[in-house]
DNA sequence: TTTAGTACTTGACTATACATAGTACATAGA
DNA sequence: TCTATGTACTATGTATAGTCAAGTACTAAA
């Protein structure tokens, strides 16, 4: 796998899962993993940006299986966040697609 | 545009483009940000790195326009790294989007 | 002779993913 | 009881690649 493709896009599947429902770092390593391989060391830097520029919030729940989960949960700023980068990807990977797509001058 | 998107993907788009016929850095440059907003100072250092892995041959021309020209040919195992490159980007891109446009759960 | 367009190069900076390691809690099994 | 395993988070250092800014140099036209 190609480490620079993920690149930003990371970011943005994060924030997509978040979207849905709430979730904690662990969890979001295994989500994210189904289709994109990806360590812990590279999931929790990103929740921890996110949340300092306030597109997280993050609240702790005990859990039963371990040490208390912090989990994230997409605020308002997060929302509009999501939605113009998700913009910005679909415009940019059809942009691309299509270039790499040309036929032979 | 996400500067971040770019990463891994303007290689594959310089070597699309040499793929279909011999072009110099300048041309590149254009040929890209017709798509992708990219600078000389991008363009460049892809196209030594490149060249420093033998994916490109150069050669210089006189041009009746400015200084000669650098043309940027694909050599044999260039070609096999574009295949391969355009292997993991397809999956990549495809994968991501299937992320992305999942339901709630 | 000055300006604009062409063409290439370099160096410092920045963002992000990765590797590695460490801390700590809970549960199951020897 | 002790140990291993799985869960969960954090910290630190490294590598890669794109960005910015500046500089060199050639040609042709104003």
């Amino acid at each position: 796998m190609n480490a620079q493709f993920k690149k930003g896009v990371l970011e943005l599947m994060v924030l997509t899962a978040v979207s849905r429902r709430d979730m904690y770092g662990y969890e979001l390593v295994a989500e994210v993993s189904r289709v994109v391989n990806v360590k812990e060391g590279t999931i929790y830097p990103i929740l921890k940006r996110l949340t300092n520029e306030h597109y997280f919030e993050t609240y702790l729940r005990e859990s039963s299986e371990g040490p208390p989960r912090k989990y994230y949960h997409l605020t308002a700023v997060g929302i509009l966040h999501l939605e113009e980068m998700m913009r910005e990807w679909e415009e940019f990977h059809q942009k691309v697609n299509e270039f790499l797509k040309e036929q032979k001058a």
